[in-house]
DNA sequence: TTTGCTAAGTTTTTT
DNA sequence: ACTTAGCAAA
């Protein structure tokens, strides 16, 4: 390959990609060359921070060529956003340098690469299949084992939960002559029957961690290539890393000439539950001699919604920090933020149906800048909310089964395939589909022709198939069509490229459900263009869980029952639960609302949350009483 | 089939 | 804190 060292920009003369203006902070982390963590809040621009300080050390070859520059997030989409948004401020050329994966992609390509390298013992088998380890299996772990007999003096009491969580945060190799316990025995045992005494492999996400992050240790070779490979780290969200991420990440990276880069908010940590470790930006901070920066802008949110949210953090964290709000806002007044009572979930879902069509009507808000959010159980909270906005031909939905199955990786072929045969020209769709396929087949440009003229081919005819009404369209036909979109893409190839299809009837169910939705979606419009853009929602106000809103934002958000019994597990872990609060206030640009209603279900209250409730009383938040 | 008890799940991601 | 899944007894 020929490189133009001329392509580079002199690191004086690089100003932000896109016009994009970044606060003091930003700037300095961005050329700041050695370990960092940057605290920021909702809003601040955490993903662009990053994107930019890519496009920053790659354009200026701050990260000398051909040095790669990796990013770890914990989901999918954060990681290809990420990725999307460095192809977009720096082009493709540049982009290829940045990899963006996620925590768990990371550790497997790690451990699939060099598999033969990993000691006997912990050398998963060739072919091996990846499972969840939850109290359901630790009780058949139990069953199955022949345990040793009472009598050596250990205690035999089990707490079945713990294990579950913390099977897998010892490091490697286990001490096998120090098995003292029945925790240690079972510890043991679980590696042993998972990764030996099976003709494939069994292994959970943490299992690889653990495994990789052995090998990292003990082969100082592999370790030394890896640290040659990135100049340079980059880690989101960072107040959600588990000890056995962290752990990882410590061992390739700590004390090498790899510069990091963490950045998070301590006020989103809401997986405490999920293992997020305690104190990790202080930890990292010691091991890695990391530099604090911290952001103090706020983009997304309103000046009145900065005004109360910053009210809430000192109230939270204690100190007097300041926020500022983005000075696109005209007036400081701007932005409201309420308490609406009700006696009635009837009352309560009637009134917000009312509210949401003004916003649509008057404000001209769409469906998809209004949140609906909940603690937890988003059948039973919104039930009543969904008919009456139905009743006033407003349709919303609870977003998490559509999210999983449009993720799926099948999905993008079906999308494409309908886009281009429900309107007359779609080139992005046209151009996704032919790159995915060829992607798919080998990436062989000879025979891109051969591709392009059997898709259309398909396409042509599948137009005809969607207009014929002579074809009586049942979930049945829809499935059927399906697999033809399938097969014209390769459904063996498919099958084989995504693990997760290799094996049972994974497919077929995500398929079947597919199917399902679509005719759904269909029955409703009665118009194919209409029931995929239904599919995909834009039709419809989103609802979900405070958790799955996790980095998204609505410039109206209601969130349905500040209560007692919804937050019921917040006399245990008040702050993870006072910071969920947070994190779903800080979701909306101009307008919050929370509900309390006295009789949903049989009875609420609002003491053991109370503290929530003062903190937004501090704040000068109104309530009022729709009773 | 119904009833009644107990234990488990609620908030999640990853190939 | 409360719902619900799973299982045993009736």
């Amino acid at each position: 390959m020929v490189i133009f060292l001329n392509n580079y920009v002199k690191k004086e003369s690089w100003i932000p990609k896109d016009d994009v203006v970044l606060e003091s902070a930003a700037q300095d982390v961005v050329k700041y060359e050695k370990n960092a963590y940057v605290l920021a809040g909702p809003g601040a621009g955490k993903t662009e921070l990053l994107a930019q300080k890519a496009c920053y050390l790659l354009e200026t070859n701050t990260s000398t060529y051909p040095a790669r520059i990796l990013a770890i997030s914990f989901k999918k989409d954060a990681a290809k956003n990420l990725k999307e948004r460095v192809e977009k401020r720096s082009g493709k050329e540049f982009a290829n340098r940045f990899v963006s994966l996620t925590y768990d992609s990371f550790a497997k390509q790690l451990m699939d690469r060099f598999r033969l390298a990993i000691p006997e013992f912990y050398r998963p088998t060739p072919e091996y299949e990846i499972v969840n380890f939850n109290r359901r299996d630790v009780t058949k772990l139990r069953e199955e084992a022949e345990e040793p007999s009472e009598g050596n003096g250990w205690n035999y009491y089990f707490d079945y939960e713990l294990f579950a969580k913390t099977y897998a945060n010892d490091r490697l190799p286990l001490q096998t002559d120090k098995i003292n316990s029945i925790e240690s025995w079972y510890k043991f045992q679980l590696w042993k029957n998972y990764i030996n005494d099976k003709e494939n492999s069994m292994l959970t996400f943490p299992m690889i961690s653990r495994i990789v992050e052995y090998l990292f240790r003990s082969n100082p070779k592999i370790l030394r290539a890896i640290r040659a490979t990135y100049s340079h780290v980059f880690l989101d969200e960072f107040q959600d890393t588990t000890l056995i991420q962290y752990d990882l990440v410590r061992t390739i990276f700590m004390d090498s000439t790899v510069s990091v880069t963490a950045v998070g908010d301590l006020k989103q940590k809401i997986m405490g539950w999920a293992g997020a470790m305690e104190g990790v930006f202080n930890q990292f901070k010691e091991d890695f001699k990391a530099k604090e920066f911290e952001m103090v802008l706020n983009h997304r949110s309103a000046p009145n919604l900065v005004r109360i949210q910053t009210s809430i953090i000192n109230d939270m964290m204690g100190g007097s920090t300041v926020i500022s709000p983005s000075d696109k806002w005209k007036n400081e007044k701007e932005g409201i933020c309420e308490i609406w009572n009700f006696a009635y979930a009837s009352e309560e879902a009637k009134k917000l149906a009312i509210e949401i069509k003004t916003w649509i009507d008057q404000e001209k808000l769409e469906r998809r800048d209004i949140g609906i959010l909940v603690r937890q159980r988003a059948d039973m909270y919104c039930d009543m909310l969904i008919d009456e906005l139905s009743n006033l031909g407003i349709h919303s939905r609870i977003e998490d089964q559509w999210q999983d199955l449009l993720s799926e990786n099948f999905m993008k072929y079906i999308i494409d395939v309908f886009f281009l045969a429900t309107t007359d020209r779609d080139p992005n769709a046209w151009s996704s589909l032919i790159s995915n396929v060829l992607s798919l087949r080998g990436d062989n440009e000879t025979e891109s022709y051969q591709v392009e003229k059997e898709i259309n081919s398909f396409i042509v005819e599948f137009k005809e198939t969607l207009k014929d009404e002579t074809i009586k369209v049942t979930e049945k036909v829809v499935e059927q069509w399906l697999y033809k979109i399938l097969t014209l893409i390769g459904l063996d190839l498919i099958k084989s490229s995504y693990p997760e299809y290799r094996k049972g009837k994974y497919l077929e169910i995500k398929v079947r459900q597919t199917a399902e939705f679509l005719f759904y979606s269909y029955e409703k419009h009665k118009v194919w263009n209409k029931a995929i853009e239904d599919f995909l929602g834009i039709y419809s106000i989103p609802i979900m869980s405070i958790h799955k809103s996790k980095g998204l934002e609505f410039e109206s958000v209601i969130l349905l029952g500040l209560e007692d019994r919804a937050f019921w597990n917040f006399e245990d872990s008040p702050d993870d639960e006072t910071f969920t609060f947070f994190v779903a206030m800080s979701r909306a640009k101009t307008r919050m609302i929370f509900t309390f209603c006295k009789n949903r279900f049989y009875g609420q209250e609002r003491s053991k949350i109370n503290v929530i409730y003062q903190m937004l009383e501090n704040a000068d938040v109104k309530q009022f009483d729709w009773t």
